[in-house]
DNA sequence: GTGCTGATAGTCT
DNA sequence: GACTATCAGCACG
C-alpha cells in the first residue's frame, strides 16, 4: 500500500513504552525532503536502548553529555551520534523507563519506497538499481543516514516537522515480528544486556541489515 | 555464502 | 589512550 506521505504521527504515537513503540514504528515511513527530491523508506528494523538499566545505552550513567543530550529530550525527536568516525545513526527519542532511564530506538534499516535515484547517487551506487543493489542502500544504520543525508544537524530535530518526517502506513501483524539480539555490542562492556532480545525485525523482509 | 581487515574521528576515562 | 549501536572490499570455499 502506498504510504501516505502527508500523514505525520502525531505526538501521542510515540507517548508509551519504548518496546510497544519500537513494534509499532515497523511499517512505519520515514520520509526525507530534499530540494532534489523527496526520498522515502518503510522502517523494517530497530533496536530499543535503555528505559532500563542498559550498559549498551549511551544514556545510561544517567546525565547527559554533550553527545547524549537529545537523548534526554520529548519523545518523538532524533539523536543522531557519530560511530567509528564515519558513520552517523539515527534513533528515535522514546518515554523514560519507569526509574526515569533515557530511552531511545535505533533505526537500523528500511525498505525503500521513493527517491531511490538520489539515495543511490549518495550511497555511490551505480544506476540502474538490481534487486542486490537496491538493498544496498538502507539496509544499515550508517547507510540509510548516508542514503537520507541524515547528520548530526538532526540531533535534536522533531520528526514532525519537516524536512525530517515519520508518516503513518498500515502495521506489520505480529506475525511477521522478529526479535533477536542487538547488533555489534561487546559482552565485555555490555554484560548480559547483549543478549537481550531488543532488535526488532519485520522477518519478511528482504531489506535486513542482516 | 562466511569471515577478516582497515578506515576514521569523536567521546569518555 | 582505549573504545566504538559500521561499512566496503577482499579472501576463501
Amino acid at each position: 500500500m502506498e504510504p501516505n506521505l502527508e500523514e505525520i504521527l502525531p505526538s501521542k504515537f510515540y507517548e508509551r513504552d519504548a518496546h510497544d513503540l519500537a513494534r509499532d514504528l515497523l511499517g512505519k515511513v520515514l520520509v526525507r525532503v530534499c530540494d532534489e527530491a523527496t526520498c522515502a523508506g518503510r522502517i523494517v528494523e530497530v533496536e530499543v536502548y535503555g528505559g532500563v538499566d542498559d550498559p549498551s545505552c549511551h544514556a545510561d550513567r544517567g546525565y547527559p553529555t554533550e553527545r547524549t543530550a537529545a537523548m534526554f529530550g520529548r519523545p518523538g525527536t532524533a539523536y543522531v551520534y557519530r560511530i567509528y568516525g564515519m558513520y552517523d545513526c539515527l534513533n528515535v527519542v522514546a518515554p523514560p523507563g519507569p526509574e526515569g532511564k533515557a530511552s531511545a530506538i535505533l533505526v537500523r534499516a528500511l525498505e525503500p519506497v521513493t527517491g531511490l535515484d538520489v539515495m543511490a547517487e549518495r550511497r555511490g551506487i551505480a544506476r540502474p538499481l538490481t534487486g542486490k543493489t537496491s538493498r544496498a542502500l538502507l539496509s544499515g544504520p550508517g547507510k540509510l543516514c548516508q542514503a537520507l543525508a541524515i547528520d548530526r544537524g538532526f540531533d535534536g530535530a522533531d520528526l514532525q516537522s519537516h524536512p525530517l518526517v515519520i508518516v503513518d502506513a498500515a502495521p506489520v501483524p505480529d506475525a511477521e515480528i522478529a526479535t533477536s539480539p542487538r547488533i555489534g555490542l561487546n559482552p565485555a562492556t555490555c554484560g548480559a544486556s547483549t543478549y537481550f532480545e531488543w532488535r526488532y525485525t519485520v522477518a519478511t523482509s528482504r531489506f535486513l541489515s542482516r
